[in-house]
DNA sequence: CGTTCAATTGATCAGCGTCAAACTAGGTGG
DNA sequence: CCACCTAGTTTGACGCTGATCAATTGAACG
């Protein structure tokens, strides 16, 4: 991998407070590679060899069963991918496919278990990321079982309002038929769900979306930090 | 605590391969408690002052939102809980109730985050009953998103014949209701799913299971182990 | 300008929740 | 020991949510 690569690894959460040497003992044989969109990463079911870092583009987790697939998450810049597995050397249980054109570092799990064994910062540091990652998961299953589907759109739109500063104007950063399957319904009831948010505020043109009327709009989506509130 | 508690708690893969001095500092401040049933140890929000550990019992965790509950889990003999909330420091993400009367651990979470930060044994085994936790919720998320809650119970009862050996004939450890909060559905629904897998060869009478044609059964319910192996 | 794929719309249907009532079982007190 | 009470379970009727299928519109791209 190239040196210019390097001081944005350092900088992510789980690398940032290692060692020198264990950060070079892992960079050292670590990979970065450019791909298309829609290049399959990583296949369900298989071991993992790697653990993945997204440094451009975007990556979707995809899990499937009895000819269907939905999406579990959509990661950016800065974002690890099957750390459990890496963990705990055990198969994948999502597949992961380049969304856009991405740039993706890949760390062989051999490397990634052996500092993490030496490394106590390390250490200290992938516990927090993946309790921030279960955290996530958790989330997502309080937010299928209690919410209907209007009700995870409506909080989803306040979610990303919020993240992209507040604006009540912004745009979308996954495609509908996306969007759909994150949330856990079909494209053709995000589409009803849309209209169906109008009265509350919501104009949906494309991926632009206007909130008007916050306030109506959250009085219907319920935000709590205990589902909705992405860190900690 | 008494003496006689800690023998459980270093067989527990979290405590197994620790240094005896770091086991001695944690135990030394754990409070060990018997709870009568329907008690709650923990709310929902609240800060996270202990890891918690179940000795003796079961202990559901739920989820509320909007005036209404789900579970989560049901945790028994040997299951830890909020691990993750202690180690980030943040709100619990679920309440935890005894079902039955139950014996639980509480080890101060400034104890565990001390003897996290000296004791690589123990970080590692954090580790990976982290990432044990993480791929479970995965499953979960997959279960719901992808399969009916006929599909669920169909692959819950054979999760549990194979985990309570393999038996045509086995009991349910919980109570229907709770069942039916588990899968994510009503109880109502439940009791007509239990109907509907007559035909796959399945006979439940109170908590009693019968389970007459596996086949017939594992046809419908297509089990797989990245949704359904409980371990790994 | 045509091809292609996403998004929308309408019609229909299945899955599942809600409500109400009947039934059952376990536990308590007379 | 039995009557009764309570809470869980089952059943039926009904309606809403969301999936499916099919057809149309729309938008991006070569």
């Amino acid at each position: 991998m190239r040196d210019s690569d390097t001081p944005m690894i350092r900088s992510l959460p789980l690398f940032h407070d290692m060692a020198d040497d264990s950060f070079e003992e892992l960079v050292r044989g670590a990979y970065v590679q450019s791909f298309p969109p829609m290049v399959e990463l990583l296949v369900e079911g298989d071991g993992s060899d790697f653990l993945y870092i997204v440094v451009d583009g975007t990556v979707e987790l995809v899990a499937g069963w009895n000819d269907s697939e939905t999406t579990m998450t959509v990661l950016r810049e800065g974002s690890t991918f099957i750390l459990a597995a890496v963990i705990r050397e055990a198969p994948n249980l999502m597949s992961a496919r380049t969304l856009e054109k991405s740039k993706v570092i890949m760390l062989p799990a051999e490397d990634v278990r052996r500092v993490f064994a030496k490394d106590h910062a390390f250490a200290r540091a992938v516990v927090r990321e993946l309790a921030f990652c279960y955290r996530g998961v958790i989330k997502c299953v309080k937010g299928l079982k209690l919410r209907t589907s209007l009700e995870r759109l409506a909080n989803y739109l306040l979610k990303w309002q919020k993240k992209l500063g507040g604006d009540t104007r912004f745009t979308l950063t996954v495609e509908k038929r996306r969007l759909a399957s994150i949330l856990g319904m079909t494209p053709e009831n995000l589409s009803r769900a849309i209209k169906a948010l109008r009265p509350y505020g919501v104009v949906i043109t494309g991926l632009n979306v206007e909130i008007t009327k916050p306030d109506d709009l959250k009085s219907l989506a319920k935000p709590t930090p205990l589902i909705d509130d992405p860190r900690s």
